[in-house]
DNA sequence: TTCGTCCCTTTGTCGGACAAAGATTGCACA
DNA sequence: TGTGCAATCTTTGTCCGACAAAGGGACGAA
């Protein structure tokens, strides 16, 4: 029963051939030997490089493939591609899931990083920006009637406004947060009526306080935006302390905004 | 050379075995059939259910090995667990590298980030935090002639700070820059003969703040500290807005701090 | 040139095999 | 009765060989 062995030394691992395996392409990766959209070698190829099996060639490209380091373009050749942000945050909104992240934290880390995303948007939104932003403005105000839709297009509003940001350390860093908490705008539509007009407002002024590059109305209907979010989650009958669920299933069917 | 065929229809996708055995366990642990701390079957059991070859079974757990959902103790059986922060983060970090982000980014975002979790910090810290940032802060007193070590020391008051924040959330969210941003304190702290001096009397200062539930002196000090960062990363001569290098092979063998 | 066909390559999957190391059982001995 | 050790079983990591399916290229016909 040894699980925690603490002592002296370092527990020794023995790396697995195809951990091993995995290990040297993520090197040749990392290191810039091998460079987005290369073609890494046949299973073949790395059988003779590596003097393994190919079941263990095999399983070590399973772990790079995951990691997003590699694909396979169709069941065919294997490429070196610049991991997705998109399939990262997933992987980071599932393990906020499973430690049972509160509401309360998602909402406060939220009302931190949309702060933050709306300042540098004001910054550094140009004129594609503001027509993206403009264009899902028009799709909120046609689907002020459809919670599911509208949810879907207040996730992508805000994952526009992150791209505004230029920052894409921002944009990352927000991501797996917007993935679990910005969905949830569904429940709120559905339960207050008023919900989806606030929205569609807030974000109003959220695009007009960028394309004006006005700073102080952006953090106004930024903050004001979440906090309708906030009273309306409580309005709606939920405890801002319960973990957040899993709604995953809805969000790995959502459709990809980029 | 149709790399992104753009039409009509989506592109039919028809997932391989291993992926769907990867898929149906990550189902049960998402779904809260399998908990962390479960052991899944061993492969023969797998191989049984799925009714398919224990090669591709294998495959199957590779995804989900390096997702961080299950895990095998001493190469023995297989667990589920919660996937740890610091792995994902370490992918997230690797991503941000590979798409070139410029060190601006990281400051900018690291400036937001580090003011969110101060501020959350000066709300929630409770004793054991204290005396952890303070255990921190008599490492970096004897250690502000090696920068090695200092910068190593500086990376962990900051984890422990968004610790301190009570905030998962935040916490998660920082640390992808926060692995690139803080070990650049190394160079700075060789570089800059007073580096080292101002960044453990930030410290202190930050510490003090967070004791005192000062907020606005811990807004003051946190981004003096960075501001200092960026000082002495351009009077070490580095243009702020160069890609993110490579430094992986340091972070990857630095020492887990948790 | 365009199209279809044949052939080669590569992947995904299968079946079986074996050594090493953990886990378990059972026995000898105190 | 309890303890320590050896034999045995289980499970994993790796290897080997095999084959169907699908992609890609060569080659000839229209």
């Amino acid at each position: 029963m040894s699980v925690a062995e603490s002592g002296r030394f370092e527990k020794i691992k023995v790396p697995s051939a195809y951990q091993m395996v995995a290990e040297a392409i993520e090197r040749e990766i990392m290191a810039g030997r091998l460079r987005p959209g290369d073609e890494i070698g046949t299973e073949a190829e790395l059988v003779r490089q590596f003097g393994v099996n190919r079941s263990t060639v095999r399983e070590g490209i399973r772990l790079l493939e995951q990691g997003g380091l590699v694909q396979r373009e169709a069941g065919r050749k294997l490429y070196v591609c610049l991991p997705h942000y998109r399939k990262l945050s997933d992987r980071m909104s599932r393990a906020l899931v499973l430690h049972q992240v509160t509401f309360r934290e998602l909402f406060n880390a939220s009302m931190i990083l949309e702060l933050g995303v709306i300042e540098a948007a004001v910054d550094n939104a140009d004129a594609d920006d503001l027509a993206a932003l403009e264009a899902n403005q028009k799709q909120a105000e046609a689907a002020v009637d459809d919670p599911v839709r509208l949810a879907e297009i207040d996730t992508n509003f805000h994952a526009l406004l992150a791209r505004a940001s230029g920052n894409r350390v921002l944009e990352l860093a927000r991501e797996p947060a917007a993935l679990l908490f910005f969905p949830t705008s569904e429940l709120i539509c559905r339960r207050v009526p008023q919900g989806a007009g606030r929205m569609v407002t807030a974000h109003r002024h959220m695009i007009d306080a960028v394309a004006s590059r006005d700073k102080e109305a952006a953090r106004v209907w930024t903050r004001r935006h979440l906090v309708d979010w906030r009273k309306g989650f409580e309005r709606a009958g939920r405890d801002i302390d319960e973990p957040v669920e899993r709604i995953f299933e809805r969000l790995s069917t959502a459709r990809q905004y980029s």
